[in-house]
RNA sequence: GCCCUGGUAGUGUAGUGGCCCAUCAUGUGGCCCUGUCGAGGCUGCGACGCGGGUUCAAAUCCCGUCCGGGGCGCCA
């Protein structure tokens, strides 16, 4: 007999003979009857044991079973009101297939909570909690969404090196990778390659792939391991098409999960506002000029810190209602190591980059690109970069490159936010962090 | 990297120099109980991160170290 799934066996005529497993959750012992509660992926059974219906050995070898044990059991199904799922299982043969050890590192229905490092010490326990799991149906709809969007939009999905030879960014540190002999990094970001592919001519191009960060974080929203999401598009007129096409997919995805994750949204108790079109924008400029109207002062130079976002986001969201808005006109001198940012025609000390801001965090970093070949160099040079270490780069731009830009978006940030997780951790299933090699 | 905070049974905690061979809950073992679902009743088990030091006396104070949690920088 075919083992079905827990809400399966609620379609069953009354009285059939079904087999269904999972893990033993806990078991409820009265003396003359007892109750285990089995759960899988689904939802929680219950298997009655009597000691009117079977030998007192066999009740007795049921009921001793050690919690989060797998069990698979025969039985028939009878329809009662006193179980959530409206049914309970009157046993014909219980198979122990495995026998959990005790005591559980982490207990997966117990009445106290666990601390952070203890259930991710132990996360495939702790992920068997039914919140966890939801967690994770929810962020797979997410990345459908997202993938949706970009299928709608002529986007094709693609996937660079994630050993590479140099870092895109200024700033962030790489971790080293020993490579047949040489030097080499894991990839901080697929900037350069997505620009390479302009220079091929794709137009249009989407990753979803991770990303590696050496840098002494230790917050909430910080991994050295995360799920990078990029697109790059090509024949731009300014960063505004960029910020249409980053608005158009977070706001396509957003949607996406409320329709196809009702339930398990309503039992997370998170509730998804859609943005409306267009999302605000505020320029750098004018978004410390807000802070400081606000009354906000600053010890050294004025500039937007974590503190700075959050006062910005709640600003923005008490004066235009919305969870979203874009940092734009990001000054030349705050973005000092990004020298492939495009500057405005107009005003040099500007780029064309800006970041969007979801409930007071930074999710996304985009803008233009300079697709000049001389400017570019020239940009280069301006912060002292060698140029021979990005000879490969440098060579796409020299036989024909559209105006591009785009963005990278921080996935499993995008997922935490969403959903209102305390920590980015809670959103991935083995971080890693400057602490955790393991699990 | 800097700052703050913490490390006590499997898990989560109480305990600020002697009332502590350490509290409570949960778990776990045993016994009782035929409709439990935070079941209930009785009873047992189980811990001071590590290394130094101060003191008549250290879970408690000091130093070092390892490991958590949070904040900042930075960033997605």
């Amino acid at each position: 007999m075919q083992r079905i799934l827990a809400t399966e066996a609620v379609e069953l005529e009354e009285g059939c003979r079904c087999k269904l497993g999972g893990w033993l959750q806990e078991t409820k012992n009265l003396g003359g009857i007892a109750f285990l509660k089995i759960r899988d992926r689904t939802g929680v059974f219950q298997v009655v044991l009597s000691k009117e219906e079977m030998e007192e050995d066999r009740f007795e070898k049921a009921v001793n079973v050690p919690r989060e044990s797998v069990l698979i059991v025969e039985g028939e199904k009878k329809s009662t009101d006193q179980t959530d799922l409206g049914y309970e299982l009157h046993p014909i043969s219980i198979k122990v297939e495995t026998e959990a050890e005790k005591p559980l590192p982490l207990g997966v229905v117990d009445k106290v909570d666990a601390e952070m490092g203890t259930r991710f010490d132990n996360r495939f326990l702790d992920l068997r909690k039914k919140e966890k799991l939801l967690i994770f149906e929810i962020r797979k709809n997410l990345l459908d969404g997202v993938r949706d969007f970009f299928d709608q939009e002529g986007f094709i999905e693609v996937y660079t090196p994630k050993i590479v030879a140099a870092g895109a960014e200024g700033g962030a540190t790489l971790f080293n990778v020993e490579y047949y002999g040489q030097e080499a990094y894991l990839a901080q970001s697929p900037q350069l390659y997505k620009q390479m592919l302009m220079a091929a001519g794709f137009e249009r191009v989407f990753e979803i792939a991770p990303a590696y960060r050496a840098e002494d974080f230790d917050t909430i929203r910080h991994t050295s391991e995360f799920l990078s999401l990029d697109f790059e598009m090509s024949f731009v007129e300014s960063s505004k098409d960029i910020i249409d096409m980053t608005s158009y997919m977070v706001k396509h995805a957003l949607s996406y999960v409320k329709n196809n994750c009702e339930e398990e949204l309503e039992e997370l108790g998170v509730e998804i506002n859609i943005p409306d079109f267009p999302f605000k924008k505020i320029p750098y400029r004018e978004c410390i000029n807000i802070l400081k109207d606000l009354g906000h002062e600053w010890e050294e130079d004025p500039q937007i810190g974590t503190e700075e976002e959050k006062i910005l986001g709640e600003y923005v969201e008490e004066e235009f209602d919305t969870e979203f808005f874009f940092i734009t006109e990001f000054p030349t001198e705050v973005k000092e190591g990004t020298f492939y940012a495009k500057r405005k025609e107009y005003d040099p000390s500007l780029t064309t980059y800006f970041d969007l801001e979801y409930k007071g965090q930074e999710l996304v970093s985009g803008g233009q690109r300079e697709h000049r070949y001389d400017v570019l160099i020239h940009q280069m040079e301006e912060i002292g970069l060698e140029k021979e270490a990005f000879q490969n780069y440098l060579e796409a731009f020299k036989y024909g490159m559209p105006p591009h830009g785009g963005i990278g978006l921080g996935f499993d940030r995008f997922l935490q936010q969403m959903l209102g997780l305390s920590n980015i951790r809670e959103a991935i299933l083995f971080p890693r962090d400057t602490e955790r090699l393991e699990p």
